[in-house]
DNA sequence: TACTATTATTTTAACATTAAACTATTTCCT
DNA sequence: AGGAAATAGTTTAATGTTAAAATAATAGTA
């Protein structure tokens, strides 16, 4: 068991796997991730390009939604692509408030060019597991998610 | 399933996979760490706190790798710790490189009274899954971090 | 219409995080 | 012994991250 505690058992089968889930979960990211310093990019600004070129343009809000980050961190994540020519902020005319981001032509070729090579290292880093299993595991950390999110 | 990428069986398979894992540790982190903002503690330095009750005084290179952080990171996150008096540092007298670092009693008297809040709450977050379930997540977590941390 | 509440974004301060360069110390090897 | 290599820690620069306060714009309501 990965924990050091001595308590009931429940405290220390919950610790187990509440360790071995983030270590997991570091592993895989550190990994999946890997490739995108040969283009300088952060994960957080991966994540963006991700959204933008999976769901089309998103204000800055629903952005933050879905890479579950705060406002002003959305804010500073879209500087620094801006700073590189890879996003567009657009003020949406109907409703001021908005700031709508959009992929540049630049940063659209970017992210068509290496979303492959993030399918390739997802598929890898969970090779480890049978297709039976990858399921399991989803099932289960999509139910431990949905209850730790309320 | 959680992604709208377009591809084989398996690609899909995994994408979905890695989502759920990550919005899982996402959650989970966040809800099992709500309490350390009464204490003005961050999840680093409560980490840290936690590696040093139970392992005992620690060099800051051990203390990097059970954090899984690098060497500059734990030299800040010590620093603050250092700062509101909760560890010492004293450097190993056998070997000058060295810098071991110590809980003080005021840090031994705050892990002491929290850790049980920590505990309480990671059983909390899993209490959504049977036992023989979280040993299931402990299971495939741990092939999948061995894995990618290779 | 005018006031209030809500919503989207930005800004700020504090801490986290990494990579890379640098310092200090020790170890290894000839 | 003496110099090269290795190891521990610090520093720096860039980015991320949050919470909280501040701005700006819109919506709702008396």
């Amino acid at each position: 068991m990965g924990t050091r505690h001595r308590g009931t058992e429940d405290e220390v089968r919950a610790l187990d796997a509440y360790i071995k889930l983030m270590r997991a979960a570091n592993s895989v990211t550190a990994r999946v991730h890997r490739h995108l310093a040969e283009e300088r990019l952060t994960i957080s600004q991966f994540g963006a390009l991700e959204a933008l070129y999976h769901l089309g343009p998103l204000c800055q809000k629903d952005l933050g939604k879905k890479l579950l980050k705060t406002d002003g961190n959305i804010t500073l994540v879209v500087d620094n692509l801006e700073k590189r020519g890879l996003v567009e902020r657009r003020r949406d005319p109907e409703d001021r408030r908005y700031v709508v981001v959009h992929l540049s032509e630049k940063g659209r070729e970017l992210i068509q060019r290496i979303f492959p090579r993030h399918v390739a290292a997802v598929v890898e880093a969970l090779s480890a597991l049978a297709p039976s299993e990858q399921q399991e595991l989803a099932r289960l950390c999509r139910i431990v998610g949905k209850r730790a999110a309320e």
